[in-house]
DNA sequence: TAGGTCATGTAATAGGTTACATGATTGC
DNA sequence: GCAATCATGTAACCTATTACATGACCTA
């Protein structure tokens, strides 16, 4: 996902703590918070983010970054460059690819259990993501945000209903297949 | 992907050499040459797998991979078990999310690239991924190999196809949006 | 008093990419 | 003669996950 950019880019619309950028994920994509504290190390070292030390009472000190002049051309330069794509890397596509070696019912069993967490999934974007990104919003300067975001929200949830009708089919043409010899182990050669 | 996985699936197959794998992956998902024979390593240690030496005359030897009575027993219990899907980590969504910081044009500019590219992609997996496939299914005892495996290019073309409609609607929505104030700062607090 | 939140991290392991190294054969 | 194919790998680096460690405060 590209943290150091992602970082970057919170850090950009408000300073805050490694343990608060970790909250700023949704729990869906949210890295381990050791990879954020080790990526801003890093990000530091090389000077594209700094922090101030935040003392408070009864609670630990915080922490609080900030990206630097050098992070935040990174940030824009990042920004206007294509990034890659990646497609077909799914592990559930990957077991399909082999799965003549199992039961069609355990096949079919895990692309159901698979659509079951994929209705689950589209649900939390429709509402949950959506309430989150609306509070974001209200403490955002640029008037663009909700337009990206709600954008890219739009984005996920499409993918999400992609594979929901893909699993629909597939579990319609592996239950209706019917080849010439199930049982009687007859065409061997 | 869990290339482990798709290692012992390949294998399972037919046996062969890391040479041989590697050129077994389609183009846009295949792994570097390197982790390959790496993990090949790492799972003959483990006894997952292992090799016979196949001596070429005016070609190198072939160390050529089969996978053991463990690896078999490990493949079947992995194609029986659900795994992990993971949405919302794709690189283009990333950007986007901080793509107020940057001009409108260079958005669009981004996702119409983007766009392209999955044109030609859903392009190559119906025609050569179609192709390829087609002659792995001939060498293929399993008469169930050809139904999964155009289920599994139909997931990837679907996902593709998904990600094409949401490009169109997303340059849409960017380019008609219109904002109080893009050039004259006023609206600042 | 037990578990959760706030807040920092280290260490070990796993997975993946890029670059480098070797050397014969084949085709243009 | 130069590039591509065949075939093996090592080393460095980057990214990510899991487990472990510390310690104060707050709530049930």
């Amino acid at each position: 996902m590209s943290l150091r950019y992602v970082l970057l880019g919170l850090l950009s619309n408000k300073p805050r703590s490694g343990y608060s950028l970790h909250k700023s994920f949704f729990p869906t994509v949210r890295p381990a918070l050791s990879q954020i504290y080790r990526t801003l190390a890093d990000m530091q070292d090389e000077g594209l983010v700094d922090f101030d030390r935040l003392e408070q009472e009864k609670l630990p000190d915080q922490k609080v970054y900030f990206v630097t002049e050098a992070g935040s051309a990174d940030l824009d330069r990042w920004l206007r460059e294509p990034v890659p794509i990646r497609v077909g890397r799914d592990m559930p596509l990957a077991q399909l690819w082999f799965s003549s070696r199992i039961d069609k019912e355990d096949v079919i069993n895990n692309i159901t259990t698979y659509a079951d967490e994929v209705r689950n999934l589209i649900e939390w974007y429709k509402t949950e993501a959506r309430t989150l990104v609306a509070r974001g919003v209200h403490s955002s300067a640029n008037p663009m945000n909700e337009l990206y975001w709600n954008v890219a929200i739009h984005g996920t949830i499409t993918q999400l209903e992609a594979w929901l009708k893909w699993a629909d089919d597939a579990v319609k043409q592996i239950s209706s297949f019917e080849p010439k010899d199930t049982k009687s182990p007859s065409v061997t050669e």
